[in-house]
RNA sequence: CGGGGUAUAGCGCAGCCUGGUAGCGCACCUGCUUUGGGAGCAGGGUGUCGGGGGUUCGAAUCCCUCUACCCCGACCA
């Protein structure tokens, strides 16, 4: 393509309201622009990524014998009444009237619709196991749209679906899907991991999420140093630790600690770690004004998930007001302690695990030292209640623990017969009788993937796209094309000479200056660049330099279209 | 939703406190010069100062109100 015909919308300067890399990088290079909150339009640029992004799903999902569909973006309230949704989805789901004042939504996900779909479409199980696919536009009212279109309301997503006769079937299936998602993955350029995860909304049973690492990533991810184990940190399971709890070794005692509260305060004030304190937080129980108490390591952070599967405790976890704390306790939260509470105490299993251990008296301005678990309180009831840390055992048994931050850009469910029950989707067994088809499905944030994209790969010039999908692959600068014959002639002719070899290649014939073109390419981040000259001609040669390369090289220009292709080619392997 | 902030040219901002002329940089248009790392000179303003109401002789500026957007906490691809 000709830069004089592409809209290139580059900027030197940041918008102001653009926090992350990507999305700064997104809207100086042109490649998006808001219309409102989380709503984008793609400009030329940006869709060209976008393409190639779906281009290399759809021949993935294709390959492994799934269907492309398109389903409606607007869904009749019906379906949703009737998988239970309408109700249970919340604020997030963008409901709409008609003229008659008939109750629609804009679609956030299709599982109705898709089951819908099975059930009138496939009558027998000779039909399955069948996976259909679209990529399509959704829309989620998130409560807080941010980071451009890492995390829009309206966003282009793939979304897949199987249907089963049995959970044997969907786990092939799912275990296809899950290679897949490796393979794109890979092909999109992406330094990625797949990690265990939480359900969330959807539901189901298995589930796996994919994410892009990126140090501004929104989930923390978990994964060890040995064995292929990673997990959302939502989800790392944080092992009792081993060996047998120390003995006990000092009496316990009082200790003055006025005005310290934080676990830091009263471990610099006492001279101790984190390590060696416990600490106390109260949170609202699942029975009516009963409150719970939890207990972690000092240096220890609450896992919100884990707590709220807990049959004793509120879901959402919500914590306890002070006035509470105060009724419950008898003083303010900086000196809450586990001795002596009348309310039910569950303690982690890395605080169960201490001997000697300092924490709040339930007095102001006291602590409790040298506290021993089956001897100063009773032995406690124990549970998972704390975020993995870096350095903990993992829980497959192998190796320790990493943490990372990562960019969800692919989830797999297995649904089972969530939907497909609710709704009756059933075939008919060798038997001739009805089964509910089991489920599964399958997400890929498309638009986020091209943002997580750049977060993972830029510099201080600009973007460095994946060659799989950078806008163009070739960046072609003549030099000076407007005074110089030689050159315009030499640049036409090998534009055409790469466009003929298949190509993807952008030849910037506008009347500008070098710094300008060399500027925007770096910022646009086309991965390889050829720079055309009057020096270069005369030794018949063309510069050549990588958008990672510090250098450039003079390469003969009669064999680059070789040398390009064969650059492709490396970057493909 | 809870808390904090912003709204002035396409973008980034000043002006507001102390009411009176609409301003700077970038971008954009015209001309000349320049031409391998975001050029120089000269000329050009493209604006409902977010909307509505009020105070005033007079409002970007003061008051009320609405809206939009952004940032910090609970969700998701």
């Amino acid at each position: 393509m000709r830069a004089s015909q592409l809209l290139l919308s580059t900027t030197k300067e940041t918008p102001a309201d653009a926090e992350v890399i990507s999305h700064q990088l997104m809207l100086r290079t042109g490649m998006i622009r808001k219309l409102a909150a989380g709503i984008y339009t793609w400009l030329p640029l940006g869709l060209r990524v976008l393409r190639k992004v779906e281009a290399i799903v759809r021949e993935e999902m294709n390959r492994i014998g799934a269907q492309e569909v398109l389903m409606p973006a607007v869904q009749p309230a019906e379906l949703w009444q009737e998988s239970g949704r309408w109700g249970f989805y919340g604020a997030e789901l963008l409901r709409l009237k008609d003229r008659h004042q008939r109750d629609f939504c804009f679609g956030p996900t299709h599982e109705e619709v898709i089951t819908d779909m099975a059930r009138r479409e496939i009558r027998s199980y000779k039909q399955l196991p069948a996976t259909f696919y679209q990529i399509q536009t959704k829309f989620r009212d998130e409560p807080r749209p941010r980071f451009g279109v890492m995390r829009a309301r309206e966003f282009l997503m793939k979304d897949a679906y199987s249907f089963h006769i049995d959970q044997a079937s969907l786990q092939e299936t799912y275990e296809t899907m899950h290679a897949t998602y490796m393979r794109i993955f890979a092909r999109l350029g992406l330094d990625f991991r797949a990690v265990y995860a939480d359900t969330g909304a959807i539901g189901g049973s298995g589930s796996q999420e994919f994410h892009v690492l990126a140090a501004s990533g929104e989930d923390a991810i978990a994964f060890s140093d040995t064995s292929d184990y990673a997990a959302n940190v939502e989800l790392a399971e944080a092992v009792t630790p081993a060996g047998k709890r120390p003995e006990p070794q000092q009496p316990m005692r009082t200790v003055d600690t006025p005005g310290q509260h934080s676990i830091e305060e009263v471990g610099g004030f006492l001279n101790i770690t984190p390590q060696q304190c416990v600490k106390t937080l109260l949170v609202q129980g699942a029975k009516k004004d009963e409150v719970i108490a939890l207990v972690l390591r000092g240096d220890h952070e609450l896992n919100m998930i884990k707590v709220g599967k807990l049959t004793e405790v509120a879901s959402p976890v919500t914590f306890a007001s002070n006035e509470q704390v105060r009724g419950v306790a008898g003083c303010e939260p900086g000196s809450l302690g586990p001795l002596g509470l009348k309310i039910p105490v569950i303690v982690d299993r890395a605080a169960a695990h201490l001997a000697d251990f300092v924490c709040g008296a339930n007095q102001d301005g006291k602590h409790l030292a040298d506290v021993n678990w089956g001897r100063d309180l009773p032995e406690p009831l124990v549970a998972d209640l704390r975020n993995v840390v870096e350095g903990d055992p993992s829980p497959d048994g192998k190796g320790k623990l990493s943490i990372a931050r990562g960019i969800e850009v692919g989830h797999i469910f297995q649904l089972g017969t969530k939907y497909s029950a609710a709704m009756n989707a059933a075939v008919l067994d060798q038997n001739g009788q009805p089964v509910v088809m089991t489920m599964g499905c399958y997400g890929i944030g498309v638009s986020r993937v091209v943002a997580a994209a750049i977060e993972q790969n830029n510099d201080e010039r600009g973007i460095i796209w994946p060659v799989a999908i950078a806008p163009f692959q070739v960046a072609l600068l003549p030099m000076n094309m407007q005074k110089s014959q030689r050159v315009r002639e030499a640049a036409e002719q090998l534009y055409q000479e790469l466009q003929s070899a298949g190509i993807d290649v952008l030849f910037d014939d506008r009347p500008l200056r070098a710094g300008v073109m060399f500027a925007d390419i770096e910022l646009i981040g086309i991965p390889h660049r050829l720079v055309l000259g009057e020096r270069g001609l005369d030794a018949g040669t063309i510069e050549y330099q990588g958008r990672r390369d510090m250098e450039s090289q003079n390469l003969p220009l009669s064999s680059i279209v070789d040398f390009i292709q064969s650059q492709l080619a490396t970057a493909h392997a």
